[in-house]
DNA sequence: GCATCTATGCAAAATGCGAG
DNA sequence: CTCGCATTTTGCATAGATGC
């Protein structure tokens, strides 16, 4: 699929994902629209502002490490970015944003870059550290992707529908003839090229559109049964490269077979199932076909055994009323067979997706890092109230490992960056250290979970289960009345930690995380005092005591 | 960490060759 | 002409190296 992959999805390939991991797109144009008014759902934005304008993350690389660059304007909260392929993206400045307003600072030959991506620095990291692969994305998020669309699959998903309405018997389209002539001219040189899967160079021979056609067809033709009523119908069926007639997971080949145009069932087989072995012989002697009768011998008999086993099959199946003996098929789904033409684009899909997307590689890694975690469960964590998506940005990254540790940087540009930890100067910074064992960040913790136990009510076994919380936050589907104020809680512990390092890292600056936190935190609750008071109402009569609103004025008890 | 390219391994099909 | 064994070819999947 060379068409696909390399130019229908090359922006796909190297798509990021900002923000908004799990907002949908009305939600998205909601926060968007509120953001111009004015209202910033992220009171970090805001903190942000007053001195430091966005460097909570990456801002404070892009402000002060590389002075030539201007930073993109809110780029965090920019949404879903598509970056041009790569190469073109390091050369070209033509999808630049334009300057907003607060770059006044900037020096003066700044060159314009790209909004922002996962990637930290640009001009370190542009181009480079490939994000989250766009096979991962398409995923749904309880997968650990973002349902990104897959165009090549929904091209194909496409393309199948014309089939399955081609195949329809009850309704005619202007174009059936088109595409019956073109399956004509090609391969079986008949409308059944659709039971079997074409080599490359068969379809490359086909007028674009119809290889596009049949190729997405061929994706999906592995799913399929074609619609058997009789012997006679499974006896019109081809037998090579038939995914119907599978000899150990895989399709018969047999090139003598193929040259002396046996290429049908009955050709080779009597009613009885019984190979015409002689017939066959005879036929590849008089086309001068060199021959073993052995070879032919053997793959007949595999030939016979499937199709064997396929008119067990069919036997089986239910009887599928069809008007006319027209070719048909049936898609399985839950043990329940249904004609294609009853198939929705979205079925069609739906399959094809599920070829291409993989489960993200950190999965594994979290796995060996928690023995007997449950890693799949990370993707229905987390969370929060109203959780800006900023944070939700981070914590989609810290899920994914896509966090550039002073490791990661060290090794991208070793002048500019040290491994070690730059807050305590102890240990070489991981992700694990960077959010997990760094010294004043586990004061920081304990903090926390002495908080969250007393205030929530809230108290878990052992320290690698609180180690799980701090990392990916509570199961969203947690009995714990609580659930939504403790993954707030501690989406913003995350980010504090998080943005306290980047001061240390890039402005060698030291904020306490504490006080930090607790600003961050308290603006929160203000913004969502003011843009969701219902929500906010119920969420204060539950029970727990981390904050209090007294004269419209809210107080941490912390 | 991911994408790309290349090398490698594997199994099945095709072929080579000698013996009968 | 057939058979058995060995070898080559082919198609496909996977692993490893490399670059960003």
């Amino acid at each position: 699929m060379s068409g696909v992959e390399s130019e229908g999805n090359g922006a796909d390939e190297t798509c990021v994902i900002v923000a908004e991991s799990s907002v949908d797109m009305e939600e998205e144009l909601q926060a968007r629209g509120s953001q111009s008014e004015g209202f910033e759902p992220s009171p970090s934005s805001r903190a942000a502002q007053k001195n430091v304008r966005g460097r909570e993350t990456d801002g404070a690389l892009r402000a002060r490490a590389t002075p030539e660059t201007p930073e993109a304007p809110s780029a965090l909260a920019e949404g879903i970015e598509f970056l041009p392929p790569r190469k073109k993206a390091a050369k070209t400045g033509s999808r630049a944003q334009p300057v907003g307003p607060g770059r006044e600072n900037l020096g003066p030959c700044e060159k314009l870059k790209p909004t922002s991506s996962l990637t930290e620095s640009e001009s370190d990291l542009d181009g480079k550290g490939n994000l989250i692969a766009h096979r991962v994305l398409i995923a749904n998020k309880r997968e650990g992707g973002l349902g990104q669309i897959d165009i090549g699959a929904k091209k194909d998903a496409l393309r199948a529908k014309l089939i399955s309405k081609f195949l329809d018997p009850n309704r005619h389209y202007p174009w059936e003839d088109a595409l019956a002539s073109q399956l004509s001219n090609f391969g079986l040189r008949d409308v059944r090229n659709l039971c079997i899967l074409h080599p490359e160079k068969v379809v490359g021979e086909l007028k674009p559109f119809y290889r596009e056609i049949v190729e997405a067809w061929g994706k999906l033709l592995p799913h399929l049964m074609p619609i058997c009523r009789n012997k006679e119908d499974v006896f019109r069926l081809p037998f090579l490269k038939n995914p119907c007639f599978l000899h150990k997971g895989k399709t018969i080949t047999s090139s003598h077979l193929m040259e002396a145009g046996l290429l049908w069932i009955r050709d080779i087989m009597n009613d009885d199932f019984s190979v015409k072995l002689d017939f066959i012989f005879g036929v590849l002697k008089n086309k001068n076909i060199n021959f073993r009768k052995c070879s032919i011998r053997s793959i007949t008999e595999k030939i016979k055994n499937t199709v064997t086993l396929f008119w067990e099959r069919i036997m089986q199946t239910k009887d599928i009323s069809m008007q006319n003996d027209d070719l048909n098929f049936l898609l399985c789904q839950n043990n329940n067979p249904v004609p294609v033409q009853e198939i929705k684009t979205k079925a069609w899909y739906k399959l094809l997706i599920a070829e291409i997307k993989r489960t993200p590689t950190t999965e594994k890694i979290w796995a060996q890092i928690f023995p007997g975690f449950n890693t799949k469960s990370i993707w229905t964590s987390g969370g929060g109230l109203f959780t800006p998506p900023t944070l939700q940005h981070l914590d989609f990254k810290i899920k994914h490992r896509r966090i550039f540790t002073g490791i990661v940087l060290h090794q991208i540009n070793k002048g500019k960056y040290e491994r070690k930890c730059k807050k305590c100067n102890e240990q070489d910074e991981d992700l694990e250290h960077l959010f997990l064992d760094c010294s004043l960040v586990r004061a920081f913790y304990s903090t926390i979970r002495r908080t969250i136990q007393s205030a929530c009510n809230f108290h878990c076994g052992s320290d690698t289960e609180w180690t799980l919380l701090f990392l990916f936050g509570l199961k969203k589907n947690s009995a714990h009345q609580h659930t939504h104020i403790i993954n707030t809680i501690l989406s913003y512990t995350r980010f504090s930690v998080w943005t306290v390092r980047n001061y240390a890292l890039y402005e060698n600056r030291t904020l306490s995380l504490l006080p930090f936190f607790k600003t961050l935190f308290l603006n929160h609750l203000k913004n969502c005092f003011f843009a969701i008071p219902d929500t906010f109402n119920q969420l204060l009569n539950t029970g727990h005591t981390l904050f209090t609103v007294h004269q419209n004025n809210i107080t941490l008890n912390l």
